[in-house]
DNA sequence: TCCATTGATACGAAAATCATATCAATCAAG
DNA sequence: CTTGATTGATATGATTTTCGTATCAATGGA
């Protein structure tokens, strides 16, 4: 049986005769009958009861067949219908990693334009470091990710979506506190917290130099998987800590934010995607990047 | 698009190889990488990511488009199984007539039986009188008619199914009450009660021969288009009346029912349907009564 | 009785699918 | 780095299927 058999019985059933359904469908009337013939061959049944002259009628099996093929048929135009959706990236899923610094920069806002231009798209998005990312991608559990460099695997391609710059976090209660920017130097003798290195290698690495450049030490706060752990435990006092500018945002009771006069590292954001194939939705997602950027 | 077209991409996306897909299909490889692309271009979205000598991989509408081929094929294939089922009569709706004064008869037992053997099958009844029963038949609105003879159409084939003979219902007050026969003679004087004509025609004229025979006249009760009004009349003390035996299944309070010892007509119940293409369930049902009658 | 119309059948023509042969690209092993 | 094996794509002739024309028997209406 094939689609067409399908086409044709309807055509028929819907006619209740060869000839008219044989103009409808623009081919003559003998192989509609032969088409016919086989359709019903195959169901082992008859589905019209046709007398010559006489009207011709369905059957009973020939009336259920007919809902049947109709259903059959609507339900093939929906299945292409959402498979072409899908293959212009209409609709689907897409998989989005981020880490979690990166709550209070400027990926939620790229991520909110991209939602209003596609609300067919679904947005799965995941809390993942910069390496789990990587893994992420290659094992193609990940579509896309927002990545601190720099990248371990060179097979990727990449987009630059933003770069801040690094503020100071201090207790209110400090020394410090009030509206002044503060010099690193000023900082002498203060424990500084910072994350582990793990969790963004180039940037732990730039900022342990440029600390050291001032003949300043970093205390690693094994425990700061976050960097709102890390704002934490300035507020319970026990250190300041150098974080990247949007942190600021997430503007905590007891916690001020100066700027830093001294030359810092500046934290880049990258999209970053696999460069064998990204699916329509991956590239409406990146394109949607590129333009708000 | 044809049916074969699912068939080869759901081969293709379950083994993600084309020569795999094409070996399981019994086919070469070449034909199925066209029939691919058939599709492919149809649907004006690739369905697989195919790289010489790495593996094949589904697109996001591929994966989408193996679901709804799925179960597009599933639903033909259930499709089929009912069409199927309903040619040999084996599910289905019959509309089968029948006269309310069948209600107590062999007719009855003779639907439980087909009821039994044919659990998917329903059975849609409906109370007409043998004249409107016709005329359905001939509308096709009914399948099957339990008519009383004689029939005025001879387009018919028709089965007897069972006859029986007609007894007295009497009030229990009444002087003739008890457990003896009853000869006609002894109704002299009475008011007999007896239904419409049109009701049935042929009993109607063959019970009015059998009383004037005896010098006896019949008091049509024209609101009685039911048996079971008559014998309410009956039981309210307006007369007495000759009814199928069967009524006497109908056990009311107040009312007797008395054999006849004097010849009297005998009712027929006559299975009647079109002698055209009886639909494989009439066919049945026409079958089963033969068996079981 | 004649004529028009219905669907079925027969057969050659057109179209679609298929199999064989072959290619470029890629990967694994030496 | 080279070789051999495997992947899917392409080209071409063969086979199968479907289609159209011609024709038939059966039925109903004029």
């Amino acid at each position: 049986m094939e689609i067409h058999h399908l086409r044709y019985f309807i055509a028929v059933a819907e006619e209740l005769s060869f000839r008219g359904a044989a103009e409808r469908l623009h081919i003559s009337q003998p192989p509609l009958s032969v088409q016919i013939a086989q359709l019903e061959r195959e169901l082992g049944t008859r589905l019209l009861e046709r007398s010559a002259g006489k009207t011709t009628r369905l059957t009973a099996a020939g009336a259920v067949f007919l809902d049947e093929a109709r259903a059959l048929l609507d339900g093939l135009d929906r299945s292409i219908e959402r498979t072409r959706r899908t293959g212009r990236g209409e609709v689907g899923t897409i998989s989005v990693g981020l880490t979690s610094s990166m709550a209070y920069g400027v990926v939620p806002l790229l991520l909110r334009d991209f939602r209003r231009a596609h609300p067919g798209v679904t947005l799965q998005l995941l809390e993942m470091t910069t390496a789990q990312q990587e893994k992420a991608l290659l094992a193609r559990t990940l579509d896309l990710a927002f990545c601190y460099p720099p990248l371990e695997n060179p097979g990727f391609k990449t987009r630059n979506v933003g770069e801040e710059g690094m503020v100071l976090a201090i207790p209110d209660s400090h020394p410090l506190a009030g509206t002044r920017p503060v010099r690193v130097g000023e900082l002498q003798g203060e424990t500084i917290l910072t994350f582990p290195r793990h969790l963004s290698p180039g940037l732990f690495d730039r900022m342990l130099a440029a600390f050291s450049m001032a003949g300043l030490t970093l205390r690693i706060a094994e425990e700061a998987t976050q960097l709102q752990t890390i704002i934490a435990l300035v507020c319970a006092g026990l250190g300041v800590a150098v974080v990247p500018a949007s942190m600021a945002k997430l503007a905590r009771e007891g916690v001020e934010y100066r700027s830093i006069l001294d030359p810092m590292p500046v934290v880049e954001t990258l999209l970053v995607w696999r460069d064998d194939a990204p699916s329509p939705l991956a590239q409406k997602l990146i394109q949607s990047v590129s333009k708000t950027a």
